[in-house]
DNA sequence: CGACTTTGACCTGCGC
DNA sequence: GCGCAGGTCAAAGTCG
């Protein structure tokens, strides 16, 4: 399956929306603006640009709160997933008070991943992350096994202790009254996205841009969220369930050795996130 | 000591 | 062609 693919374009996260998206700039704007308190996805598929290949992007929007507890509390402080980033830059964006952050795949030589992390100047609750790769590059190995995975994954336990308090931020959300019509907009949308995951929401396998929504997924914050425990939608092409943190080493073990096999997630009530692998 | 962040400089595309 | 803005590079400093 391509990474056009239709299918490409839906998350299994039950919280994802999608945006269409026209270029960059309107990523945080856009984002921002909606601002739910959930995870937002937007997938976008670039045009050759600046002599470079067809790039992929996937944008997200995240709870600032879900990073407070890292180390990074700057501007734009990057939720912990699955993957090693090495910042490289950092820029001042024209129009939004916060500077955005320049983050690329330290996972593995050669990794071609790269994500922008910047607050929504909309929302600074919010964070927008720009997940970006090359089309058709497949994604490498988690960086659990690096030695530099090894060294951030210690940290991600820290931070994953701290973040803790954070994941009940999430939850908060859902399970509360709902106070403002964002909240409301939030709930409602839930219930639509939880409907709408249907079997055109899952990473096919075969796409080697699975991992953008694996990425998210396997956010400490939003994994341990109870909100993917609401989920009660069971489909036979679940190869397999974990538990998350079982899921964390056993998916990252696999992915090395199975660049171009992409992996399902399906989240299930009660059940908690599913990882599907062709 | 290796990996990381910071930050100013540089490069490139785009609009005027 | 010029200037602007976004994106990247790379040296220096920091951290574990």
């Amino acid at each position: 399956m391509d990474a056009g693919d239709p299918s490409f374009n839906k998350s299994s996260n039950p919280y994802v929306t999608e945006q269409e998206l026209e270029d960059n700039d309107n990523v945080s704007s856009e984002t921002g603006a909606e601002s739910p308190p959930s995870t937002t996805f937007n997938d976008i598929k670039l045009s050759p640009k600046k002599g470079r290949r067809s790039i992929q992007k996937r944008v997200v929007s995240v709870p600032i709160k879900d990073v407070e507890g890292s180390r990074f509390k700057g501007e734009s402080a990057p939720p912990s997933d699955s993957w090693a980033w090495r910042k490289y830059g950092q820029k001042p964006i024209k129009g939004s008070p916060y500077p955005r952050g320049y983050y690329r795949c330290s996972s593995s030589k050669g990794c071609p991943a790269r994500k922008q992390v910047e607050r929504s100047h909309v929302d600074p609750k919010m964070l927008v992350i720009t997940y970006s790769c090359e089309h058709n590059h497949p994604w490498p190995a988690s960086r659990h096994n690096t030695a530099a995975a090894k060294q951030a994954a210690a940290a991600a336990a820290k931070a994953a202790a701290a973040a803790e308090a954070s994941t009940a931020t999430v939850t908060a959300v859902k399970n509360e009254p709902s106070t403002s019509q964002a909240d409301t907009e939030q709930e409602s949308g839930t219930e639509e996205r939880f409907a709408d995951l249907t079997e055109d929401s899952i990473l096919t396998t075969g796409d080697e841009f699975a991992w953008f929504g694996e990425m998210e997924t396997t956010s400490s914050t939003v994994l341990e969220s109870p909100l993917f425990t609401e989920r009660d939608d069971c489909d036979a092409d679940v190869a397999m369930v974990f538990p998350m943190k079982e899921e964390d080493e056993s998916l990252f073990a696999d992915l090395g050795e199975l660049p171009e096999c992409s992996f399902v997630f399906r989240h299930q009530r009660n059940v908690g996130p599913q990882v599907g692998i062709c």
